[in-house]
DNA sequence: ATTAAATTGACCAGGCTGGTCAGATAATTT
DNA sequence: AAATTATCTGACCAGCCTGGTCAATTTAAT
C-alpha cells in the first residue's frame, strides 16, 4: 500500500492534517514538534510515522495537499462560463472560505510556504500540480468590456481581488476564534461590497 | 539605571530588536530561542539578559515598543488638517512602509500579537499607549462629503484601507527578499491607485 | 480460532533550553 | 599611568524535548 492515508477514516485524516498544519504554521520547520502534532491529532507517535515515514515527508505531503485542495475545489466548482469578474471573484471567495473552514490553518501554512520559497519555486510547484491556474482563475472567459471605459483595468483587478481577500481573512479570523459565522450573512456582505465596486468601476 | 537599552548605540539596539522580532515572528513564544536571537544580533547571551533580565521581559518590551513605534510615527508625521481621505491613507501607507523597512519583522510580530490576544485585550493596550488612535487615524478632520452621493461610505472606507494595506504588504515582501525598492516608484504606484479609487468613489 | 493489519507508547542518544556568573575587556576618573 | 567603574563575554548548568524505532497490544478480517 503506497498511500497509507487514503485508507484512513476521513474525520481522522482531517484531524491529523489540521493538527500538522497548525504546528507548521505556528513554528518554523525545525521547531515544529511531531510530538505536539500527534498529541493534538489524538493519535500515537507510531501511527504518524507509519503514515508519513518522516517529518520531512509529512511536510512535503502537506505542501502538495494544500495546493491541490484549494485549486481542485476552485477548478471544479467555479462556473467558468460566467463573464462577470465580480461574480467570478465572489464565487472564488466563497469556495476559499469553505476550504479554509474545513482546514483552518491552511492559509497560515500557505503563507509560510510563500515566505520560504522564491516566486519561481512557487510558480513551478503550481504549474506542476495545477497547470494554467494563473491564466485561468481571474481571466478565463471574463468580459473585460464590462469595465468603465476610462478605467485602468490592472489596478481595478487588484483592488477587487484584494478586497475579497481581506474580507476572507477577516472571516477566517472570526471562525478560528470560535465564532459561528452565518453563511447567508457572509454572502450578503460580499454582495454589498460587489454592489459598491460595481457602481465604482463598471458600466 | 532603569532602561539599559537607551544607553546603547542605536545601530546595535536596532539589530537586537530586529533579531528578536524575527525570532518571535517565526516561532511561538515557547519555541523562540534566545540563543538564536543573540546569535543573529551579534551579541552575547550575557548581554541580552543584562538588558532584558528574562525572555518574558524581552517579549513584553517588544510588544509595547512595536505599538508605540508605529503609532508615534503616524501621530507625528501625518498632516491632521488634510480632509482628503485618500491623501490621508497614502500618507499613512508611506509612514508604515518607512517603519516596516527599518523593522522588517514588525508586521509579522504584530500579526502574532493579533493572533494571540483577544480584540478587547488589544484595544486595551492601544488605549493605554496611544489613546484615541482608533477614532483619529482615518476619521479626524476627514471630509466625508467628498464621497459620491449615493455611495456606501463604510464599505468604501474598507476598500480604500485594504487596498493600501495589501500594497504595503507586497512592498514589504519585496524589501524582505532583499530587493532594493525605489521610494519614488512606490509613491507613483500609490498615486495611480489613488486616482483609480478617486474616479470610482469620489466626486 | 487463526491470521493479518493497524495502533500504541516506552524508550533512545543527544541537541537545545533559559539563565548565571566569574572573569575579560573597555571606558572613565583620579 | 594607575585605579576604578561599567560593559560585555561565553563556558557551564540541569533537565526538557527531539525525531524516530519497534516489540507488544488491540482491532478487523477470514
Amino acid at each position: 500500500m503506497e498511500d497509507k492515508l487514503s485508507n484512513l477514516d476521513s474525520e481522522k485524516r482531517i484531524k491529523i492534517i489540521n493538527s500538522a498544519m497548525e504546528e507548521f504554521s505556528k513554528n518554523s520547520y525545525d521547531k515544529a514538534s511531531t510530538n505536539r502534532i500527534v498529541e493534538n491529532a489524538g493519535i500515537s507517535k507510531g501511527s504518524l510515522f507509519n503514515y508519513f515515514q518522516s517529518k520531512e515527508k509529512l511536510y512535503n505531503y502537506l505542501e502538495i495537499f494544500s495546493i491541490k485542495q484549494l485549486a481542485n475545489e476552485i477548478g471544479k466548482k467555479v462556473n467558468w462560463e460566467e463573464p462577470d469578474i465580480l461574480k467570478r471573484i465572489k464565487e472564488i471567495a466563497l469556495i476559499k472560505l469553505e476550504v479554509f473552514s474545513k482546514y483552518p490553518y491552511l492559509l497560515g501554512f500557505f503563507k509560510r510556504i510563500n515566505a520560504n520559497k522564491s516566486m519561481e519555486e512557487l510558480k513551478a510547484i503550481y504549474e506542476k500540480y495545477v497547470p494554467n491556474i494563473y491564466e485561468k482563475v481571474y481571466y478565463k472567459n471574463i468580459d473585460f468590456s464590462l469595465f468603465k471605459e476610462d478605467i485602468q483595468v490592472k489596478e481595478v483587478m487588484n483592488i477587487l481581488i484584494w478586497t475579497f481577500e481581506k474580507m476572507g481573512e477577516n472571516y477566517l479570523k472570526r471562525i478560528k476564534s470560535g465564532e459561528k459565522v452565518n453563511t447567508e450573512e457572509i454572502s450578503d456582505e460580499l454582495d454589498r461590497y460587489m454592489e459598491v465596486l460595481r457602481k465604482g468601476f463598471f458600466k
